[in-house]
DNA sequence: TTGCATTATTTGCAGGTACAATTATTGCAT
DNA sequence: ATGCAATAATTGTACCTGCAAATAATGCAA
């Protein structure tokens, strides 16, 4: 760490892709320790609580997600059998359907929540000055505003 | 984005983790069409094309992949019965196996190279200046170097 | 040198995901 | 009003992944 070496594009992505696998292993870890349901949940589950109403369009959730729509379908299918979303058709545009967060999904997000941030804090945060966070997030920001149309 | 928002930790996760999951969305789908590989492919190959000799024992491999043991196993199956990747027993050490590149896979490594190095310009360098660029490269040292010998 | 914990890799299995096709509904153009 | 392209969501299918158990080889200890 004390040689200086010359940071390509190339080598930069490299090493940030490694990096969020590998906390992303990590965190995924911990919610199945701490609440015993996958990352995936908790990432619908957050979705859904931020929202007025704590509903969200399937479509919209699986734009924020990290997920094609059949992936969200499948994703939600299982965590309504698991009793903490349920569907609801659109009122206004009958092609549609909402997830909505449950009672239990709203207590086992909770408690989610309280773990998760821990972990992000010692994982992430902790290793961050203010300063460094406020650039990633601008440098993030920056990346994905430079690829939100691209197709895929 | 005019707005001064505060930056936490767990804001700055979340950025990253959508931005590196769009990117990787999109290298994966340039990779299949320039070279019809997945980019679970192209990173195998890189690794054994940086190596003297291109081979790499199946250890070392999963470790500097993104994967588990097992996925590396499974991922070395496909690749070697496509014909870019060969298996050889190790023979300082009979438990294990070397991977190791054919000529097919160098061929399709150097076009794969080529065609992936100006996806990630298009979409990563060229949205960031050089200064931001080694700025994410330490970043993401520190937090790779705080979270190496977590479990998981 | 025999036994046993350790290490390298692979396999059985049980999900999880994407792609393309399908179903149902919408709304615009004629 | 009627036909038809576009849209929301789901389903069939095939592939990919991780976990835990199995297999095989190592090397240290008694």
């Amino acid at each position: 760490m004390t040689v200086e070496e010359h940071v390509t594009a190339g080598v930069a992505w490299e090493r940030t892709l490694r990096t969020v696998s590998r906390l992303l292993r990590v965190f995924d870890r911990e919610m199945q320790d701490d609440v015993d349901v996958p990352l995936t949940w908790y990432d619908v589950l957050v979705q859904l609580y931020s929202e007025p109403g704590m509903k969200l369009r399937m479509q919209t959730l699986s734009d924020s997600l990290v997920l094609t729509r059949s992936g969200a379908t499948r994703l939600v299918d299982r965590i309504e059998k698991a009793g903490l979303v349920r569907r609801e058709p659109a009122a206004e545009d009958r092609r549609g359907y909402y997830a909505i967060l449950t009672e239990n999904g709203q207590r086992l997000m909770e408690r989610a929540q309280k773990a998760h941030g821990a972990g992000i804090e010692r994982h992430f945060g902790q290793h961050l000055d203010p300063d460094e966070q406020r650039t990633l997030f601008a440098i993030m920001s920056k990346l994905l505003a430079g690829n939100q149309n691209i197709p895929g």
